[in-house]
DNA sequence: CGACGACTTGACATCGATCAAGCGAGGTGG
DNA sequence: CCACCTCGCTTGATCGATGTCAAGTCGTCG
């Protein structure tokens, strides 16, 4: 656990700190928070870009370390919140597409912190937090559409674990997959199929099941119809009853 | 579902209306609130009391007819927050004791909607919401105060919820046992001694169990030693290893 | 007294975890 | 290029944990 932050650091990309490469990197973020409110320019969050950098394998960023004085923001690809458990089982507690804040703190009162783990190939943009706050701060504009999409973020993730606690496999899983779907079009992903942005053990410790179960579970919701799969890449078909059934709402994406 | 709200709304004692009735039903509120800080006045919140009620036996308050409009604060007793699936799954999203705003919403952006159901021989304080809201607003103490306490509620609602979701039976009740007494424990019972505000079943709503399961689960903790029963009184053995196991934190009483 | 709800206990069924083996894709080094 | 490894995934067998159903006790209330 000790080496992770060097790690974290040597594979960033240190030169890419031009006002071209920030505008590129904070596109998804400033697309995903402006369908929460307008945004006049983005270019004012540049002074608070300190790094941007690309994951060359799955990296776990420890939140004792980083969370402090940093805010991540995922440009590309996927990440996911998690804690550890002193046995060793992991849970995952919330999942970040492109242009998610990975650890925005205000809504929850930012008490219970969690690790980030950013997916191979993803992009992060790291802010200083305090530089960022005092931009934010002087935005009102920005600032709500920040405080509503995060909200979102809390209000989706306590859907999710009311449905984790009370729900059999088949429904947890069910109601997993749609809130990815949901989490990959807030993104910007318009597309109907989509791939798998997790492995099955991650599946499995966002859903408390094992990654076995996870395999035999998905078959049967591919046998029963809610999952049709073309190669890698899949399509939910949640209508109403389904819906109405896990008591799901979208947040993000209508 | 329907005769609900005209149920509630005949069991209230619309008598208690002198202000020594309000000083005397908001005392628990405000002593709960003061630990996390100041408060110069209380009778300031007089004018936004509406009502107040004594439930004869468990009383449903459904969302839908009631929220958008009250602020609901146990005085005494005991209370905790539901919603239902369409099957007749019931989930328990929280519980609260003496002091307790059952339904504040600003934390978590008050989206999703829980319906309350309190206990018998509960007492209740209803607040006028936009009162309540427009006198707190010019309280920057109080407001502060409020807002810590929802914070610090929020934080250990999502602890239990990762723990619901990731650890076995056992240590979902013994996580769910440590929290029903922080939340005791911050209501100003700080007698080591405390009896079971929920059933069984309310038990088994909370932790995603059966009731059946809860009682052979409940005999197993008491022959680990964890629980300490004395007739209908028990007492919890929570010692760091266990603590550290469920990886729990207070975030009410110390 | 009877009715009812909370709780307990036992027998059994089902769900999900665990363990072990194998397959295939992708990466690495010779 | 191949040999080899690792990782993610699948499948089967088995075990343990939890749910379900049913019966019975106890206390409370009318």
């Amino acid at each position: 656990m000790n080496g992770s932050q060097s790690a974290f650091l040597r594979q960033e990309s240190e030169f890419r700190s031009a006002d071209t490469d920030k505008d590129a990197a904070i596109v998804s973020f400033v697309g995903r928070i402006g369908q929460f409110g307008q945004i006049a320019d983005a270019a004012v969050l540049h002074p608070a870009v300190d790094r941007i950098g690309v994951m060359q394998r799955d990296q776990p960023i420890w939140a004792e370390q980083n969370h402090a004085d940093r805010i991540f923001v995922v440009d590309t690809g996927f990440a996911f919140a998690f804690s550890l458990y002193p046995d060793g089982r992991r849970h995952i507690g919330d999942i970040f597409a492109a242009g998610a804040i990975c650890n925005w703190s205000s809504v929850w009162g930012g008490m219970l912190i969690e690790n980030v783990t950013f997916k191979a190939r993803s992009r992060l943009v790291v802010f200083r937090r305090d530089r960022l706050l005092e931009i934010v701060a002087e935005q009102p504009e920005l600032h709500g559409a920040i405080e509503r999409h995060e909200n979102a973020r809390c209000h989706r993730r306590q859907q999710r674990c009311r449905g984790l606690i009370a729900l059999p496999a088949m429904d947890r899983l069910a109601l997993t997959l749609l809130d990815i779907q949901d989490e990959l079009r807030a993104a910007g992903g318009d597309d109907e199929w989509m791939s798998l942005p997790l492995t099955l053990r991650e599946l499995g410790d966002l859903t408390g099941l094992t990654d076995v179960h996870i395999s035999r579970t998905l078959r049967k919701l591919q046998d029963s119809g809610f999952i049709e799969k073309r190669g890698k890449r899949f399509r939910l078909h949640a209508d109403p009853g389904i819906k109405a059934a896990l008591d799901y709402q979208h947040f993000f994406a209508g």
